[in-house]
DNA sequence: GTCGGACTATAACAGTTGATACACAACTGC
DNA sequence: GCAGTTGTGTATCAACTGTTATAGTCCGAC
């Protein structure tokens, strides 16, 4: 007894071999609909009834796999940041890596705009297109238990990043309080933009319109970037 | 019996006079513990046992003066729109007429610096400086009992007034998909850098420095807007 | 005074929540 | 087979939620 748990280093015992490859099944499948649901509904809004029942499996299945509701929004948060840094952390690192050596002004500009980009197409491959956003705004606006993590791992580096290529754009070599400003105001854009894609898709009438968040907001950021610098 | 309800139309009984003056006043910090509140923690995790605490009575009382914890939200956002409509209001619809006749690039410029500037303002002068944001912004991002009238008489005119205003920047008569892209962007830009402005100051590392919201996020915004139509 | 309505306090309700004790099934290695 | 681990199902707990019945206090009006 004990359960999984969270899997921080769990090759403890190398005989879980192919027996569990049933459980490791159910583990995804409350993980996956814990992302849904917590995405949706926040922490405190969402059950525990509400999530083993999405994941089609009995309550003290998340005991047994995460512990808690705590440690399953943990695993939500690392699963988020997981799929982050298998999805764009190349990219991004190697970017990251140029900005450093110093770019030119374009150069800066064209990073800026696949960093953008990748972080959008990311957005738009999670479920419901704005669950990953909303978990992480909500998780910024009021710090709960995987705050932490979200932020050291994705918001931090993610608007740093941003405001080295926003000063690189506008000829300064090394991100000041100004390019972290306009960086900030630039993800918050994203952020909010994506989780309330629903009511400006209402605002704007598309109530039949099949347009993608990707392709509405991908060519907006990027006039706003062309803009930077001039 | 009965209590004050949220006093829509409550001039039935005209004796009500200065006997309740008192109850006036308890009404008062119910509204405005829970606007705190409600700010910080949403509808779901906002308990009616905090705000009854916070504001110093006891339970019914929220009963008494709101009929139940949905009243209570639904009063709190109409004090938004409330305050928004009696601070800016006036100034907005001015502008508002100004753009439907048509103005120049440059006086839609400063037009819409002004709105911004009062905007700003308005969410500096809300207690906690960022709970009217947070209100709002979860209310776009999970529509909830406060929807209608927050999106109907805030969010829609708000970013349909700046959509025109940068469709006039630019050039063009009246606001096109474009430009209400852009004011979307914008106002999702400004709500969220509100909302997470604790986790900004912390990322900025201003730990002391006692800088307010508005002269930090302002210069930025206007920034913003002078790049626009260039 | 004392009556009546405005207001406040106590105590308790039914429902829901996260968590768990405990028994049962499935499967693997021997 | 069968022992032991791994995984699942039932039933229940204590805590907390929004709400409310009921009784009390205050205070001006007569």
């Amino acid at each position: 007894m004990q359960g999984r748990q969270v899997s921080t280093t769990d090759h403890s015992d190398i005989a879980a071999t192919a027996a569990s490859a049933r459980g490791e099944e159910t583990r995804d499948r409350i993980l996956r609909a814990a992302l849904t649901i917590f995405g949706k509904d926040g922490f405190e809004r969402a059950t525990t009834r509400k999530i083993a029942e999405a994941a089609e499996v009995n309550l003290p299945a998340i005991k047994y796999y995460f512990e808690s509701k705590e440690g399953l929004y943990l695993a939500c948060a690392r699963s988020i940041v997981g799929v982050y840094e298998r999805g764009v952390g190349e990219t991004v690192v190697s970017i990251a890596q140029q900005a450093v050596d110093g770019l030119s002004p374009e150069a800066a500009r064209a990073s800026l705009k696949t960093v953008v980009r990748l972080l959008v197409e990311l957005i738009e491959a999670s479920p419901g297109a704005n669950l990953w956003t909303g978990f992480v705004l909500r998780e910024m606006t009021v710090p709960g238990p995987a705050f932490e993590i979200l932020y050291n791992e994705l918001w931090a580096p993610g608007v740093e990043l941003t405001a080295m290529l926003i000063a690189q754009i506008e000829g300064r070599p090394v991100a000041d309080e100004d390019a972290r400003l306009t960086a900030l105001l630039l993800h918050g854009g994203m952020t909010a933009f994506s989780t309330t894609w629903p009511v400006s898709r209402k605002y704007l009438g598309w109530t039949e319109n099949p347009k993608r968040l990707t392709e509405t907001m991908l060519p907006i950021l990027e006039a706003q970037i062309d803009r930077l610098g001039r």
